[in-house]
DNA sequence: GCCAACGTTGGC
DNA sequence: GCCAACGTTGGC
């Protein structure tokens, strides 16, 4: 899963309330798809920074709730608001709960992806990915945890 | 700041 | 249903 730091950083995920926080926001169809069709309780999350200056997978989390409403949307104040599921009455949009698992020590970044066999085939590494949430195969996700060295968040 | 690559919108 | 115009993302 893909965010902005200066938006959201997985050091604001470790230090919401029990390490979680839900993944409001998100407004694209494939992305509410993936969230709503795809993702169970348990399923691991990396965590990855864009647009800084070193795009990085920076830590591991997992899915704590399944897709619900991301009501953001119907609220005018909000940054995320959406003015057709205003009119609907009811919001297009869906969004999980997300909760810090690990730190990576190393921090995976996208020369190590492009340099690695496996993980130059990640999707995040496609040129023009906009996706802010792509599929991890088993092996990408050894990897990545192999050369990042995930390690307990101390606290 | 540049620009490629998308997704969305809206006129027809 | 087509497609041009537009807006956004995000690496560099």
């Amino acid at each position: 899963m893909k965010s902005e730091p200066d938006v959201f950083s997985f050091s604001d995920l470790k230090n919401s309330p029990k390490m979680t926080a839900c993944w409001e926001g998100v407004r694209n169809y494939q992305a509410r798809n993936f969230m709503r069709d795809q993702f169970q309780v348990g399923d691991g999350v990396l965590f990855y920074h864009s647009s800084t200056e070193e795009p990085s997978i920076v830590g591991q989390a997992r899915v704590s709730r399944k897709a619900y409403d991301d009501n953001t949307a119907l609220d005018e104040k909000s940054p995320y608001f959406d003015a057709k599921s205003k009119a609907l009455g009811c919001s297009r949009w869906v969004m999980v709960d997300v909760t810090a698992v690990c730190d990576l020590v190393t921090l995976v970044n996208r020369k190590m992806m492009a340099d690695d066999k496996v993980l130059r085939g990640m999707k995040v590494m496609q040129k023009g990915m906009r996706l802010s949430i792509t599929p991890v195969s088993p092996a990408q996700w050894q990897r990545v945890l192999a050369l990042g060295v995930a390690k307990a968040i101390k606290g």
